[in-house]
RNA sequence: GGGCUCUUAGCUCAGUUGGCUAGAGCGCUACCUUGACAUGGUAGAGGCCAUAGGUUCGAGUCCUAUAGAGCCCA
């Protein structure tokens, strides 16, 4: 057998197991009634992007999840895809037009489209490739796209229905306008940033009196389109006002004075202007008072024909200026003062929002809202970390109609048909709709020119890309999935969705025993929803493309390889918490790599050296015969390990689990048993016996790399291919492991503790009087029980190698020896005889720290010990055990005590 | 303004239902290239658990207030 490299290196193994495992379909799965399934759809990432750390941190959970269900013997699903991200897409077609001189007017809207798919299949989907390279053990077979035919399909029909539901209108609003791309945007889309401005206070004579209102705005145009000035109607100051007009200068628009809540008194005089048209709060205040809206721009962010003469066609900001002008020249403008502001702007061209009055689609959310809400407060569907519930359920409560018309090409269009009189239908072709508006099929009906909003196609991921609206095999078993993955700052334009729609949608559908779905626990999408962290740098920012502070996860892979970023990834990743992350963490990871490397390597060698035979199944058994203490100890730790991570996992805690990984294999395996194991590989016993012990160790470490497997993939099925001929068998569909309660052994692990001990404090003693570390030394013991004693005696071995001990002797006599070292274990005392090496100074500063140690805890424990309502009130088990801590410091203490009066 | 998080070793964080002599990784100090691994080993130093009250026999852990950091909603 070929010897491993001392070094792990991931570049040619990772390439190599990602090829073999996809070119074996192993990640595929299928409807397989005698397994439960286990499913997770991808939030799907946008075609344009590539791939950032929120995406390694998502998507690598994600892949533990379904790699640890796929061993546990799960069918375990992860479906992929891609959504068609409508603004960033059609911006990024527009942009790379613009360098051959074309705009999106001069192709046409089909032309325009055509472009767009294919710069999509040139160009798009980036990050599901990279995935590739992360491990992701996606079903590549189920790969779905937003846009493609049968998601199509799903939005088309969730729209009629909708519509005919009556939980589609259309409406006039207030929107994010871009007047850049000449779209509606969604809250979302809209990056605010503190800019600095100013605040320009302007009188607005009161009709019938020599009085002036003075309102502040940080828009002074918009004054053009005011209908209102409005005060809080507790502001003693303005009560008389109330019910008065003033008058609008520049314009002569006369303007009730109206009292609403929404006023803040604090804030500049405590008068606000009222413009409906051209601000969310005013637009509500509007709506309130039944104020006229007027509307002064057009789409593109000029002046229309509302406004008086002079201004129209002029630019917004332009305007600006002249309004201001015109102001100070009228004598209306009192005063401009700078002011910090929050701006809004067009995520993709910062371009400044504008607050936009346009008829729109909207969908009515508060009957979606109510099933949903009470899913998630019945625990149908469960997030974690809970505290999102609040979140969720304040959102749900509160919940606003939703705009899902964008004015773009690239998405799905509005199913929307208008007849040539102007009537209009929802339909799912020309043909239906013409039936619907009673007209004679092939009367030339007109399509709206809108689409839809990006997430309304999402939000119907759950099973649109399961083949719904068709009832089949693979949406009545794959859903309900099982786990959603998912940043919190989603949670309301795509989890909370989904829940609304997966229950709307699937009501009525067969479930998995082939009924019709009705209770809320067959409608949701998922059963848990866990929320990630959000990845930032090390100064605790935010990491974005614009700061450059996040380091592409491609480079990180080349210089770690992939296992070592998912370990650290999973390692610093708490439950609902940030992360701070820095590429140069991950030698966490890599150090871990290359350190279950050489424990398989060492293995291996010892492998060949014993010449145990390449292609046994021997190591698929664990044998059972000469089981000593190192042995008894280190399954029954495995088995500890094995029930804890499958229980932290099970609630999500990925650092935990990640943690008894590593704990396991470096402290408990690397540290101690490999050790342990080299006393008898190097010891005198036959080869039969060694070979027993190899085969052993060699279970263990298989079982550890089943363990690990699911966080680091690569480097355990590399190993886990070495140890034997596996003959086409690969680890990704090998058997999880799982606790076997009879190897827990709570006394094997207190002798193996003692032993520890034992060693550690000789290697102390060795330590603080600096004895070379080729120098063995004599120990001398004083066991307090006769089964410490047998311990001494039986494993005298593992103490002679571990601390580098020549001879052990037991002493019964109560004499202490001089010129020694001296230790108290559990209370049995060790003596490591110093004559000519010891410092008898060193040695005393040693006792008499660890006596004040001791002593300290001491006083604690009796504090509590005399305190009658302790002894009283405290459970009886909690009494009893600071009573046992008291007596044995007390021994203790007195024997170290008496060692040390012994150094003179 | 409303809601939610966080504050533990120089740094980054663990610490489950209150019972602790408060842990880890990195960094630091000393020693060690020993037949898996220097991407390593051994030992060591380092903490009034943000502050002030309260509940309790007992508080890093529960409650209240304060200070600071951050997020979401308005």
């Amino acid at each position: 057998m070929k010897e491993l490299p001392k070094a792990y290196d991931p570049k040619d193994v990772e390439d190599k197991w990602y090829k073999y495992w996809e070119s074996k379909n192993l990640f595929h799965a299928e409807v397989d009634p005698q397994k439960a399934p286990y499913t997770i759809i991808i939030p799907p990432p946008n075609i344009t992007g590539s791939l950032t750390m929120g995406h390694v941190l998502n998507n690598t959970i994600q892949d533990i999840l379904i790699r640890w269900k796929r061993m546990q013997g799960y069918e375990a699903c992860w479906i992929p895809g891609t959504d068609h991200a409508g603004i960033a897409t059609q911006n990024a077609v527009e942009r790379a037009l613009a360098k051959e001189g074309i705009r999106r007017h001069d192709l046409g809207r089909e032309k325009f489209v055509e472009r767009v798919w294919r710069w999509k299949e040139e160009y798009g989907g980036t990050i599901i490739k990279q995935l590739r390279k992360l491990g992701a053990s996606c079903d590549w077979q189920r790969e779905r796209f937003t846009l493609d035919e049968g998601l199509s399909g799903a939005v088309k029909e969730v729209f009629v229905r909708m519509f005919e539901k009556g939980l589609i209108y259309r409406g006039k609003y207030i929107v994010n306008w871009c007047t850049f791309h000449q779209t509606a945007l969604s809250d979302d889309e809209v990056q605010y940033a503190e800019t600095s401005g100013n605040l320009w206070h302007i009188k607005y004579p009161i009709e019938g009196t020599d009085e002036f209102a003075v309102v502040a705005t940080t828009r002074p145009e918009t004054m053009l389109g005011d209908t209102a000035i409005a005060v809080n109607p507790r502001d003693e100051r303005y009560k008389s006002l109330l019910g008065k007009h003033a008058i609008l200068p520049l314009v002569g628009r006369k303007l009730p004075i109206i009292a609403d809540e929404f006023v803040d008194e604090t804030f500049g005089t405590g008068m606000v202007k009222v413009t409906p048209a051209h601000d969310p709060n005013d637009f509500l205040i509007g709506q309130r008072h039944n104020l006229e809206q007027v509307s002064i721009f057009d789409e593109k962010g000029y002046l229309n024909a509302s406004v008086p003469e002079q201004y129209t066609r002029m630019e917004r900001f332009e305007c600006r200026k002249q309004v201001a002008k015109d102001l100070e020249a009228q004598g209306y403008l009192l005063k401009i003062e700078p002011h910090t502001h929050n701006v809004g702007k067009c995520y993709r061209c910062q371009t400044i929002i504008e607050p936009y009055l346009s008829d729109q689609w909207f969908v009515r959310m508060k009957p979606l809202a109510e099933p949903a809400l009470r899913a998630v407060q019945d625990g149908h569907v469960r997030f974690h970390p809970q505290r999102w519930e609040k979140v969720y359920e304040h959102w749900m409560t509160n919940i606003r109609d939703w705009c899902i018309s964008r004015q773009l090409w690239w998405g799905h269009r509005i199913p929307v048909y208008y007849a040539p009189d102007g009537r209009f239908t929802a339909a799912r072709s020309e043909l239906e709709a013409c039936q619907k508006l009673g007209l004679e099929p092939g009367t030339p009906v007109t399509q709206d020119d809108d689409v839809l909003d990006t997430w309304f196609s999402s939000w119907l991921w759950p099973f649109s890309i399961l083949g719904w609206p068709q009832d089949n095999e693979d949406l009545r078993y794959f859903n309900p999935t099982s786990t959603l993955v998912t940043g919190p700052d989603i949670i309301f334009f795509w989890v909370a969705r989904m829940i609304m729609a997966n229950m709307e949608f699937l009501r009525g559908e067969p479930g998995s025993d082939g009924r019709p779905r009705t209770s809320d626990n067959e409608l949701v999408p998922f059963r848990d929803v866990y929320f990630t962290s959000i990845i930032r740098d090390v100064q605790g920012r935010k990491m974005s493309k614009s700061l450059g502070n996040s380091p592409d996860p491609l480079d990180v892979i080349e210089e770690y390889g992939a296992d070592a970023l998912r370990f650290t990834v999973a390692y610093l990743s708490p439950l609902g918490q940030d992360v701070l992350f820095s590429a140069d963490r991950c030698e966490i990871g890599r150090n871990f790599a290359n350190k279950i490397w050489n424990a398989g390597r060492f293995l291996l060698m010892n492998k060949s050296d014993l010449q145990l035979a390449a292609n046994d199944d021997a190591i698929d058994q664990l044998p059972e015969e000469h089981l000593d203490l190192a042995d008894r100890w280190i399954l029954s730790r495995l088995n500890h390990a094995v029930r804890d991570f499958n229980v932290s996992l099970g609630e999500f805690h990925l650092n935990e689990s990640s943690r008894i990984l590593y704990d396991f294999i470096w402290h408990d395996f690397c540290d101690w048993y490999v050790e342990l194991v080299k006393t008898r590989f190097y010891g005198d016993e036959p080869n039969d016996m060694k070979r027993i012990v190899l085969q052993r160790a060699l279970w263990i470490f298989d079982q550890a790399l089943r363990l690990l497997h699911p966080v680091m993939p690569f480097v355990t099925e590399e190993l886990w291919q070495h140890l034997a001929e596996r003959k086409g068998k690969t680890l990704m569909h090998a058997a999880f492991p799982a606790c076997n309660k009879r190897w827990i052994d709570e006394k094997t692990e207190d002798d193996m503790a003692f032993v520890q001990n034992v060693v550690n404090a000789v290697r102390n003693i060795r330590g603080e009087h600096n004895i070379p570390p080729g120098k063995e030394v004599k120990v001398q013991v004083r066991p307090t029980s006769s089964h410490r004693e047998l311990v001494f005696e039986s494993y005298g071995k593992y103490l002679k190698k571990l601390a580098r001990v020549n001879e052990i002797e037991i002493i019964s006599s109560t004499l202490t020896p001089k010129l020694a070292s001296s230790a108290v274990i559990d209370a049995a005392e060790i003596f490591v005889p110093l004559a000519g090496l010891i410092d008898i100074n060193a040695e005393r500063v040693r006792l008499q720290k660890e006596i004040a140690r001791l002593q300290q805890a001491l006083e604690g424990i009796e504090n509590k010990l005399s305190s009658p309502s302790f002894v009283q009130r405290a459970p009886k088990e909690v009494v009893e055990r600071e009573r046992e801590k008291q007596s044995s410091f007390k021994i203790s203490l007195d024997k170290l005590k008496a060692n040390l009066a012994q150094l003179t």
